[in-house]
DNA sequence: TTTCTTTATTACAAAATTGAAACATTTTTT
DNA sequence: AAAAAATGTTTCAATTTTGTAATAAAGAAA
């Protein structure tokens, strides 16, 4: 369950906000005082903070920039003032979003959702189809099936799934993986794509990387 | 230098955008008609897209839908509509954010900036100070220098950027790296710690990975 | 069809990776 | 200060990964 810390002095609006999050699935924290927050958002280790920029004491964007000394935590911004200005800044100052008050329910928490998939997205995982792909754990999981690849069928892999739709040449792929610094046999990238192609097998992807003759491979 | 494709059917609201973007180190292409647009999507192959909510022909979301289908582009909706509905409908329908006319120009370019910041971060390169990472093909760079990590490496660089700011556990990384399936030595940790800072080392990052006694690793 | 080109598969040896063990060093506790 | 505990380093053998070569299969060209 993800955690989500509200620094909010307003206690009205921390109750509703709070009660949104629980109702929607998160575990939500309120801490009325940015100082305190400051101090203990090392401990509670929340995976997004809601930054009411209202709070009294300095300006939201000053306080933004001192949250960003002790964490990296993302952070939402919250705001009723309605300034260009201000999104400007807040965004860089490094919020990972912005929402001025009165918000919609439903837009805070898309947008809460996507601040979470956003940073998430570099450590956990990617998914194609039914494929679960563990970059930096060189695994892929169909359902409870799971396979180890190797460095080399992890790149091809990210390769193609970064180039999804296209066909991807075989000169980008010996690119990617060997970038021309010495010369390798044309053949290894042919092995490395059986290879790919085997462990997709196994975890049920059958004809998942397709050839196109004279032209490359594209991932279906 | 990024491309952006810019679907926008009022010739003079295309034309200043264009010069805007040209002005900000972008390429851009403007096509005026959908249908083309869609057709010809794969062989422009943007960066990013621009679409234009207004342009004739269904509504922005279901065009959205579409395009989806012939690529997975990043996608910024562009509406005069100040609705919520529609803000809600844009983002479960997967555009990448939204933006209301008329805007500010250098908000227009920030959330640009932020979508390929984001949507690149599976695909690029991810820093840590001056430290290069590259997730999927187990490098990282300082400078010129660039060195080779392993897999296991990777698993505990990734897991310590993941938890900047944070003490890591022992146990942690070896629930990372072995997930407590079959028992391995603990001292298998050490070494492969150890593995990783003499390569942090040859970049030049000398004391990166800090030992807390009793707690764990911090990445410094 | 026949030939030629492109891509696939398998087997293999060299190279890289890995966990364990032994031993060293540092920090904490007593 | 001495003992104990925690962490670090080096070496080594087993395993995995990798590029090459030999051979096979598939598609395109003639």
């Amino acid at each position: 369950m993800k955690k989500i810390l509200i620094i909010e002095d307003e206690q009205i609006v921390a109750k509703e906000l709070c009660e949104l999050l629980n109702s929607s699935g998160y575990e939500s924290i309120v801490l009325e005082n940015f100082q305190e927050a400051k101090k203990e958002i090392f401990n509670i280790s929340p995976d997004l903070v809601l930054l009411d920029i209202n709070i009294p004491y300095k300006n939201g964007e000053l306080l933004l920039q001192e949250l960003r000394r002790e964490s990296s935590v993302p952070v939402i911004m919250v705001t009723s003032r309605n300034n260009e200005t201000d999104e400007v800044l807040s965004m860089s100052y490094g919020a990972d979003d912005y929402i001025t008050k009165p918000y919609n329910p439903n837009i805070l928490l898309l947008r809460i959702g996507a601040v979470l998939k956003r940073t998430g997205i570099s450590l956990e995982v990617q998914k194609y189809k039914e494929l679960e792909i563990y970059l930096q754990k060189g695994i892929i999981k169909r359902g409870e099936k799971e396979v180890n690849l190797t460095k080399n069928e992890m790149i091809i892999l990210n390769y193609l799934l970064a180039h999804q739709n296209k066909i991807v040449t075989r000169d980008e792929l010996m690119t990617d993986l060997w970038n021309n610094d010495e010369y390798i046999n044309d053949n290894a990238l042919t092995v490395n794509i059986s290879r790919l192609r085997s462990k997709l097998k196994e975890v049920g992807y059958q004809d998942a990387i397709e050839t196109r003759k004279k032209m490359g491979y594209i991932l279906l």
